[in-house]
DNA sequence: GCGCCACATTCACATGCGTTAATCCCGAGC
DNA sequence: GCTCGGGATTAACGCATGTGAATGTGGCGC
């Protein structure tokens, strides 16, 4: 129930402390698909995820719907969002998610209050940007194959960072249509791809649980190369 | 030859001469089509586009590009870049380009000079991501006609907000094969697609320069949204 | 003013993915 | 154990976009 970014730099007790504060101040639980914070809207908290899988989306006039990013436990949406006017893309649950809101002054005080914490919320802005990247490149680029290939593994490499795996398992609550939003695809065609990855014994997705048999081959299947979650930090604490 | 950082925030004259003096302690001037910095080398400067069109772009193992970006004079391409270990993508110039770089050192003194100015960089950092979650968006739900009649919307709104329009017309460097790299598509099909166009009478497109007739119909034919570069800012200087 | 070459254009054909619409299935709730 | 409904599956067919390859052309350097 601790904030990601302590996957980043090593805190000192004093900034654990800080944190744990921010997280603790003003909480909420909200039910599967429902909206956080609506494109449109005046930003007014950050938005820290405990438990749950949230969604960024963005949808065209006409009602075309692209899921931009997935966010789980520990992740940070947003750092320094109010400095814009408006949403420009929604956030919404994917699970029942619990998450904490942290306000513009509380923000700002945690950082300058502690310089180690500002430099990991400035990592954790370079992250979410190399992975939206990561996400163009995918739709841009990969074929339906290796695009799902690539978020299953995006998915589990990041679940199993912050201990959320179990074996070759994990928590994997997409719909198909969810899938196919995220991946500039149809649900049919999600689900076509699905089956053929299921024959050739590259996956099992049941029960909203994704089991990989061998990840090196998914990974290499989907050119997925992890570099750009930028693991290689100086420190896990 | 400013940092476009002034559009978002009034900064006093101070911090003016704070930039102006970063921007010219080390210029370099790199004929088009040059590479600026690979994916996997380790950053060492911030970049700052003074003149010319730079672009960055990612590279599968097999070869398969994708152009993420596009960066005009007054941009600045990653702040803070140097808290990552390695690139996960590369910077390289789409015509001539001038650009000033700016060492960690430097850049964190001015950040800690001028708060203005800090404040001024994570509005950049935020208008950058939003940039390239709209471009996941473009190339994930629109059409190939959509997609390209949005890039030019895009390039043509921020060229005209640094002053770079003469009326209806503005530079335009891109190859059709760098629009399908940028677009997912193939240069084939954008060749098709821009002549259809053209027969719409939307747009001309040649000797590097593009005219919009009407730039409210392409916007509506490209559902452009100009929301996401944020440029509902407090004033500009 | 000429020639070269990168870039644009055109063509014929292939296919991956979209569309529409039934039908099936399983897990949650009663 | 039954029923209901959201999600998964299947099928037939269409089209936007890809592929491969040849040909045209205009802007720049000499």
């Amino acid at each position: 129930m601790t904030l990601h970014l302590s996957a980043f730099v090593r805190l000192a007790s004093a900034d654990r402390e800080i944190l744990t504060q921010a997280l603790q101040r003003r909480v909420r639980i909200l039910e599967p698909r429902q909206d956080i914070i609506r494109e449109g809207e005046r930003p007014r908290f950050v938005n820290v995820i405990l438990e749950g899988w949230a969604q960024r989306y963005k949808q065209l006039a006409d009602g075309r719907r692209q899921i931009l990013s997935f966010f789980i436990a520990g992740d940070l949406c947003d750092a320094n969002v109010f400095i814009l006017k408006q949403m420009d893309h929604s956030l919404s649950t994917v699970t029942r998610v619990k998450l904490a809101e942290i306000s513009q002054n509380e923000f700002q005080e945690i950082m300058e209050r502690s310089p180690r914490i500002a430099q990991a919320l400035w990592w954790n802005e370079l992250v979410t940007v190399a992975i939206q990247r990561e996400w163009t490149t995918n739709i841009g680029q990969r074929t339906a194959y290796e695009r799902i290939a690539h978020l299953f593994c995006e998915m589990f490499v990041r679940l199993r960072t912050t201990g959320r795996t179990d074996d070759d398992e994990c928590e994997f609550p997409l719909t198909q249509s969810e899938i196919a939003e995220a991946t500039g695809l149809t649900q049919v065609h999600v689900n076509r791809t699905i089956q053929e990855m299921r024959r050739d014994q590259l996956i099992e997705l049941r029960n909203k649980r994704l089991k990989v048999f061998d990840l090196d081959r998914l990974m290499s299947v989907a050119l997925f190369n992890p570099n750009y979650l930028h693991l290689d930090h100086e420190g896990i604490t």
